[in-house]
DNA sequence: TCGATAGTTCAATAAACATTGAACATAGGA
DNA sequence: TCCTATGTTCAATGTTTATTGAACTATCGA
């Protein structure tokens, strides 16, 4: 297990890779969550995740999203501290997270994503 | 061959499809250049499109690209003209196509657009 | 030091995807 | 009516992908 996961700078960020991470349900779900959480503390654990799927699955899914560039991981103790990319993202497409966010909204019946109470903060 | 395509209606269109098309370098160029396109006729010609792959495998993004509800096609003679469904698109996930055209358009040195003298306009 | 917790990695599987060429369908012009 | 131009459909191929469970690593607390 390395130390720390791999990041792109801001510069090796592809559209066509942030696209195709966000065309999964699975990890639209996660970017969502993280943007809903940003408001709050902008940093969620692996574990917040575990309604949308098993553990390793999410794993593979959140290497893809660390992957592209569209979120960041940080190990604190046997947890890991996710958050998105947020000004690296907008650096280099202006506009198109939140634009992908608020559309993920409005259809939130329809995509699966997790409530609001899905996600327990820890005191 | 069927007489008119199949197209989702506006509210079929949904956002994983719709990143997920967008994913594809080919697909993308065809979207860009059909957005560069507006500009000037709104409508372009299978054929406009040769420079990026052969026939059948732009038949297949083109496909692709009316399933999720990217682009129409209307049959003219033996010629196929399609446009962006911008109004739709626009409708159901608003300011997502133009971050995404916008963010083409700052990478066209990286993404395998068409330069624009590849679409030869017919008089 | 032992056990529990938090995640990752690996191997295996099935499904979806992009690409190719050949065959086909349709419409227009000689 | 035949030939050509324009695209689509089909079958075959190899690649990538998502998902699963089991094994593994690392950290914390008792």
């Amino acid at each position: 297990m390395s130390r720390t996961p791999h990041h792109p700078t801001r510069e090796q960020i592809e559209l066509p890779m942030v696209l195709d991470c966000l065309s999964d349900p699975t990890r639209l779900a996660i970017v969502y969550q993280l943007a809903q959480q940003e408001r709050v503390s902008s940093e969620l654990r692996c574990g917040d995740f575990n309604a949308l799927s098993g553990k390793s699955n999410l794993a593979y899914h959140f290497a893809k999203l660390r992957e592209c560039g569209l979120m960041q991981t940080r190990i604190v103790g046997t947890s890991r501290l996710m958050r998105l990319r947020r000004e690296d993202l907008e650096a280099r497409f202006p506009g198109l997270l939140d634009a992908v966010i608020k559309s993920a909204a409005k259809d939130a019946d329809r995509l699966q994503l997790m409530s609001e109470c899905d996600v327990v903060e820890v005191d």
